[in-house]
DNA sequence: GCGAGCAGCGTACCT
DNA sequence: ACAGGTACGCTGCTCGCG
């Protein structure tokens, strides 16, 4: 008997002589495969009498196999909060549960997991951790202990291939591919065309190329392998090319195995015995909850976003006549920069996607698929399994539209009065719906109908939540909470350079993504925690507490000019009464909940609103902080489907009033942009706006100026669909302004009125007319009648 | 026939 | 394919006016 130890990577499964045997991939002085026998099963909930008909149940599988059990247990378990007896049935292979499943007389739990998660759940393997087991030959005979682990390095590697594309999009089954690059632990790039260059590498054909990179990925023997749209581009292409030129694609650890799998509405290529990572979809997903600002997700834009560098462009369109005109050294330098940026920009996320791999319990190949809600619920159901309690199944479709079709109300805004304003001060609630859902115990099964209002939080929509006992989903956020606190204690205790605080780092980032997608999977339609009556209860608990605190705030004095769902802004005349203002509120709230202060500000401007003057627009406002720092938001300068002289001078004129008290320069600024439009000469990347089209140009109904653009760029032969950013110019020639958007590539000329009327002077009027100007001052005379000084 | 007014679509933003 | 709240430009329609 060996005793072994390692760290546990992944897990898959495999069937062999009618057994099933979990496959975990495993790291120690070398990576490797150790297989498990382990039975799937899933849950009955019926009489015990029905045992012996359980027994008898078959299913039928796809292939028209028919499967019965191969055994049942009966076990305590929780459903729905309740204690329960149950059945748990055995199968055979993991294809049997759905086939056992649709056969049973009665209602089944947990049938829709996968096997190798229901694994990890069982054993409490989360990733990273350290396995200690006995082993003979390739099988653990024993798990001896599963210890926690910070530790953890993986070889990685990043590729990418350059294909011929006369057409402009590459035919797989006829164009080649002509170029393969790699970045690992050494670079290089193969290819069947020479190029003067040290890390360019000739070979004599495609299919030796393809054979070439096999074995560069053999010896460098990454644990994970990084591509930029991998999943969907250049995995499937080599295997299309291997499968052209009669060629075995060994890119996996012990075989050519590439395995296309689907999660949501992504596809993520599994790579036998590695981790493949495509950067574009973890890209997407940073995104998604605002860890990335760019609205373009092309390799260049997250890099120069992410790393702070430009990368050097060719235009993709060229591949194939650079190829032709043999500049094959420009083409191959191209191709080694993508690897190298891909392998920058996948060792800069995947410390944090390991540490949400180790906080959601979630393997790393599964992380870099995953949303936000599918990480939630992941964590929810281990945390399930561990208290023995039963996950809800997934919504049926027929619910999931009937949950969209009734949204959630959510939080609550405070119109402010537009003008311009000295001394604001501004405090919000630290994690307002999560310290809610722990203070009072949200959770789908401590929601009670008939509890007695003493023994429950009785929320502002009239639910109900116990108070003792508390439910899984407030003991998760504790948790994640707790081991936040924890965290970021270690890390002022930590030295930066120190390899630990890069780790504590992200793991203080992954528990804070977690945190804050809580609320949010509640109200999520597919979501098997998904708790109409929770949710609505945590946003009405925040707008409880909100205007609370807004009228305790005016009760003590303080004009309040402004909120939007945790936040308070008011003037101030004395800092001291702001503070003890916030003591005596945190002394008011629940132990979890707490107002901090985010900052002082010594002038701000709220505007009206479009129409209507006398009421102020909500999610808008300019401020100075105490630092010198601007703080805009919802302005239409930090909007991209604004022109760039519309934005600059509607930022000149706020800066002029914030910084420096100054309407002269702030009309100045606007009357210098007036003329210099009216000149004809401004250049057209100042009167650029870019809009993205979130859907097919043909799908439109109503054609606006940018589907406009789009279409006239098809004509030209660009290609236009989903998603595509269009950079348009309003022209002189055309009717409607849809008839003058041209696309920027072809803009001749400018419309100096429509950027004047329609771009610059509603920028900027808001404004100016909180200084008492109209437009008739701006575009024709100066101020005539005495407007006093306003600062 | 024409302009004003308005609803609805669509995008991007705020928390 | 984590939530809802909000501003606002533009199109294309209705409606009143003459």
């Amino acid at each position: 008997m060996i005793f072994r130890k390692a760290y546990f990577l992944d897990a898959d499964y495999l069937i062999k002589n009618n057994e099933t045997y979990i496959r975990l991939l495993i790291k120690g002085k070398t990576t490797t495969r150790v297989y498990y026998r382990y039975d799937p099963y899933f849950y009955v909930d019926a009489p015990e009498e029905a045992k012996n008909d359980l027994e008898k149940v078959h299913g039928r599988l796809k292939d028209g196999k028919l499967v019965s059990p191969k055994s049942i247990d009966r076990v305590d378990w929780v459903l729905s909060g309740q204690p329960k007896k149950l059945f748990k049935v055995y199968c055979n292979a993991p294809p049997d549960v759905l086939a056992i499943k649709q056969a049973m007389p009665f209602p089944c739990y947990e049938y829709n997991l996968s096997f190798s998660k229901r694994f990890m759940f069982d054993m409490k393997l989360v990733p990273f951790s350290i396995i200690h087991y006995e082993r003979e030959g390739k099988f653990i005979k024993k798990i001896i202990k599963i210890e926690e682990s910070d530790k953890v390095q993986l070889n990685t590697l990043a590729f990418d291939i350059e294909t011929y594309n006369p057409l402009g999009a590459s035919r797989e089954r006829k164009d080649p591919a002509i170029m393969i690059s790699y970045a690992g632990k050494t670079s290089g790039v193969l290819s069947f065309k020479d190029a003067n260059k040290e890390a360019h590498t000739l070979v004599p054909d495609e299919k030796t190329m393809l054979e070439k990179f096999c074995e560069i990925i053999a010896q460098e023997n990454p644990d994970v392998i990084y591509g930029y749209n991998s999943s969907n581009f250049d995995f499937p292409y080599l295997q299309a090319r291997a499968e052209v030129l009669n060629v075995k694609l060994k890119l996996g650890r012990k075989s050519a195995l590439l395995k296309k799998v689907t999660k949501g509405m992504v596809t993520g290529m599994r790579v036998d015995g590695r981790i493949h990572i495509d950067i574009y979809p973890a890209a997407r997903f940073f995104g998604i909850i605002g860890m990335i600002k760019s609205q373009q997700f092309t390799l260049e834009k997250i890099y120069e976003e992410v790393i702070g560098k430009k990368k050097f462009m060719v235009n993709r369109k060229n591949i194939w006549e650079m190829w032709d005109s043999n500049e094959i050294e420009t083409l191959s330098q191209y191709s080694l920069l993508d690897s190298v940026v891909t392998k920058e920009l996948g060792d800069h996320f995947l410390p944090l996607q390991i540490e949400l791999s180790r906080v959601a319990k979630m393997p790393l190949f599964d992380v870099a698929l995953s949303t936000s809600g599918q990480l939630v619920e992941n964590l929810l159901m281990y945390e399930a399994a561990q208290q023995k309690m039963i996950s809800p199944s997934r919504p049926s479709d027929g619910a999931v539209k009937e949950r969209l079709a009734n949204p959630i109300e959510g939080a609550y805004v405070k119109i402010p009065a537009p003008g311009i304003y000295d001394n604001i001060a501004v405090m919000d609630f630290r994690g307002l719906y999560p310290s809610i859902i722990v203070s009072y115990n949200i959770d789908p099964f401590t929601l009670t109908k008939d509890g007695n209002e003493n023994e429950c939080f009785v929320s502002p929509t009239g639910a109900k939540f116990i108070k003792k006992s508390q439910g899984l989903i407030p003991s998760v956020v504790n948790w994640l909470v707790d081991y936040r606190v924890k965290i970021k204690h270690e890390l002022k205790k930590t030295n930066k350079d120190d390899e630990k605080y890069k780790i504590l780092e992200a793991r203080s980032n992954a528990l804070k993504i977690l945190t804050n997608s809580i609320y949010g999977y509640l109200g999520y339609a597919r979501a098997r925690w998904y708790s109409r009556e929770c949710a609505e209860s945590t946003t009405a608990w925040g707008r409880k507490h909100i205007q609370e605190t807004i009228a305790s705030a005016e009760k003590a004095g303080f004009e309040v000019l402004y909120g939007d769902t945790d936040s308070i802004f008011l003037l101030y005349k004395d800092r001291k009464q702001v503070l003890a203002f916030m003591e005596e509120i945190n002394k008011s709230l629940p132990e979890k909940m707490e107002l901090e202060l985010e900052g002082f500000f010594t002038r701000g401007v709220f505007v009206g609103k479009k129409g209507g003057e006398e009421r102020g627009a909500k999610k808008k406002y300019a401020m100075l902080g105490e630092d010198g720092r601007l703080k805009i938001r919802g302005f239409e300068l930090v909007r991209r489907d604004w022109s760039d002289i519309a934005k600059n001078t509607q930022k000149k004129v706020l800066e002029a009033i914030l910084r420096e008290g100054s309407k002269e320069k702030a009309v100045a600024a606007v009357r210098e942009a007036i003329a210099r439009l009216k000149s004809g000469k401004v250049p057209f990347e100042e009167l650029v706006i870019v809009t993205q089209l979130k859907k097919d140009p043909r799908d439109y109904d109503l054609l606006s100026p940018e589907v406009s653009a789009a279409k006239k760029l098809n004509l030209q032969g660009v290609p236009v669909e989903k998603g595509s950013v269009i950079s348009y110019v309003v022209g002189k020639a055309g009717k409607s302004i849809s008839d003058k958007a041209q696309p920027l590539e072809f803009a001749k000329d400018y419309d100096p009125d429509y950027y004047i009327d329609n771009q610059l002077m509603p920028a900027v009027m808001k404004i100016l007319k909180e200084l008492g100007y109209d437009e008739y001052d701006l575009k024709v005379g100066g101020k005539q009648k005495g407007l006093g000084d306003f600062f």
